[in-house]
DNA sequence: TGATTTTCTTAACTGAGGTCAATGAAATTA
DNA sequence: TAATTTCATTGACCTCAGTTAAGAAAATCA
């Protein structure tokens, strides 16, 4: 199992010592998910974290038949339904594997069990969670205060890989917008530049 | 001081004891507010929470000279600038008082000081800080998937009096909307019922 | 209270995204 | 590889929010 790259990540956060990994290993698990796959369902549990070591995922829900990408994860991020396991309360959200993916798998209570032998694992939870509290909020105000034209050029600035290797569907419901409308200001970017 | 009311907010998440309230009054101030003054500027770091006794608040930000409001706080919840508080920055958002108003004031840093002896303020803590993420992923959501329409409806629905009792203006920057839009809005709304 | 400023509404126009339908391109699968 | 399905693009048309500007209503203040 390929947990170096978990350790760097955690490490962004936190110091860790060698020995910390040997508490840590335990935890972990490795995955494989196969393109199209759904790692996390709706109507279950949140229970774990993967951390992404090749691939990339969505996380999205349905509402009235219609499915909305909230978010994408790549290499060296983690993915969660964070959201379910913070609320206690089945997930409305899923997360699917839009690749082939490898993912390192973390059980959050197992986690928080750790959480009282190693404080330094206790303070990367909380770090975590207020960097998706963080994030989510700056969507927010991304969503409310700009056009979707706007947030093309965002993400387009931001993921740039995104384009090429998710579906464009996917990425006309993260932004809020049809695939058609995603197509025309895709055309009007060809066009000016 | 009226200290009442939040006693009894902060009960609806955790059990408190009679004999808690003495080492939470030396935290507690009350604070006066005129109509239009700001409370919590730009710039300055979130240190505090407000329970409103009596009065309404809004939570807002600028940007390019604009300026969105996120967030409406009126009696029996508590404002605050606690992403500024998470994130150690100064904040981006300012708190203004829309009415005359009487707040509580709580100073974030001596609550944390009190986590060690109350445990029970801790865990408050904890659910308020998780309540704030579920209602910004609601919020989220809403404004990822529905119409400025659908979220006129909504508020009418779950805070009828904010119409009353805020400007306009203020509540289309709410919505996301310009004023025009939320008066042709609200004129359709007459014209069917 | 009366005067002045601020806020709200209305109208005409523009533009961007939604909808529907058809076609072309790409990915899947046999 | 060919056949089939899925996905992306384009066009025509529609709807609704943005913009600008004007006037009405309400709030503020002297």
């Amino acid at each position: 199992m390929n947990v170096e790259k978990v350790v760097h990540f955690v490490r962004q956060f936190v110091p860790l010592e060698e020995s910390i990994l040997e508490s840590m290993l335990p935890i972990l698990s490795q995955v494989e998910l196969k393109k199209n796959e759904i790692w996390q369902a709706e109507g279950v549990m949140g229970t774990s974290m993967g951390f992404i070591n090749k691939g990339i995922m969505r996380l999205y829900f349905t509402d009235d038949g219609e499915e909305f990408t909230q978010e994408f994860y790549a290499e060296n991020e983690f993915a969660s339904n964070f959201i379910s396991y913070v609320k206690k309360q089945p997930s409305k959200t899923a997360i699917q594997a839009l690749e082939p993916c490898e993912l390192i798998v973390m059980q959050l209570d197992d986690l928080q069990n750790l959480y009282d032998e190693v404080p330094a694992l206790d303070r990367f939870g909380r770090l975590y969670a207020e960097q998706m509290l963080i994030g989510m909020y700056d969507k927010m105000n991304a969503i409310l205060g700009e056009t979707p034209e706007q947030r093309y050029y965002k993400l387009l600035d931001s993921k740039p890989d995104i384009f090429s290797r998710v579906k464009q569907y996917y990425i006309a419901q993260y932004l809020g917008i049809r695939p058609e409308s995603l197509s025309r200001i895709r055309k009007r970017h060809m066009e000016s530049s």
